[in-house]
DNA sequence: GTGGTCTAGACCACC
DNA sequence: GTGGTCTAGACCACA
């Protein structure tokens, strides 16, 4: 797996996690992958694998059963919906309207963007 | 200035500059603040500013007379243009889009979410 | 280490990087020395080895795995063959043979300088 | 006039007295264009003019008459002969053969470049 | 005054 | 341990 800079690995992985939780891939009470074994997947250190997870479990999207695994929560999805689309809203639209202005872009070579990257 | 974290310094630093040519508060051959003096104003070290302005030079933006100063080049805003619109274009937008449809937001809700904070 | 001046010190050092991969001191993904490791050998400021490192990154010779270190990239030896020939040609053989001009040395003479020097 | 960065100013200036006097389209006893013409028609500090002609007169290259200007030496010529074959032969030739080495160009290559070089 | 390089030493994220 | 960023402060060349 290869990662963005400029955005840490930990942070990354739980993108990932969110996402996988989001499109049900894996569904509440799933076991997700363990920390060993998710790590050797994307060759990365355990420790940072481990990390993401604390973080999810921490915000309630995942639960740990000790020396099983960890698991989806029940209101996983709903936890992470709010969370992403608040921070979606109030701080990363804010950014991309005013970068738009500053790019001469208007809404409607937005929505011709849209459409073509919709397609691929 | 505050900055940002998750960001390097230098290049905020460095968006603060485009974003003052693009809006053409500095215009072609404008000499631009001095290393120590912009240093000084935002409460930086004058190496992180140094940074910054190499890094503006590299990618032509900005140019240099010896013992004299920076300042914007010819072809700034041209290049500015070409290259924040291709990141966010190629890199930005897709990400966009792929967050919308987890967060189950179309491109109607959008719109009116444009509306409402263009008003601001 | 010794370094000529009338250079910069992160260039003398980028020199040596590329000379030792050239010569296959140092082969394709080799971990080459620690940052602090080198400067200490080298006793030099560890800023100076890292910027010396990070134009080296720019350029494709070397590439870097996180928290681990700095490795010779794939192509390292190609790309470096190619960017010091097109200096070497276009830049520095014309103001050669125009320094041998004005000095009133002819090819002939080069030839045996080349000579009694390759012995050594 | 344009510089060569990587080299002082000054020095580039004394080489092109230097080569002025070596292909004598200034003469022994030729003055010199003043200071402040040349520091006007390069572009350039006087100060640095100053600097390079102070240092030609160092080595016995120019002298002074007070009020008048500066003059090519009788033996300016000589001078620079020795001078610049010396450098040229004992430290600029030894790293152009390693070089060479280095990029595997062999003497026969050197020639054709040197051919295809001089037509220009 | 200007940019440019370098040092010493600190702190952070990551492995 | 690794790279990466930043600060404080120095010295140099050049205008």
């Amino acid at each position: 797996m290869e990662f963005r800079k400029g955005q840490t690995i930990y942070e990354q992985i739980g993108d990932v996690v969110r996402e996988n939780i989001l499109t049900e891939k894996w569904k509440r009470n799933d076991k997700v992958s363990s920390v060993r074994e998710l790590a050797a997947e994307i060759e990365v250190n355990p420790n940072t694998v481990m990390r993401a997870y604390s973080i999810l479990q921490e915000n309630g999207i995942l639960y740990n059963k000790r020396g099983i695994g960890f698991f989806v929560s029940d209101k996983a999805k709903t936890i992470i919906h709010k969370l992403d689309k608040e921070i979606f809203v109030k701080q990363e639209l804010p950014l991309l309207f005013k970068k738009m202005k500053l790019l001469e872009i208007d809404f409607d070579e937005l929505r011709s963007l849209y459409k073509k990257l919709s397609k691929k």
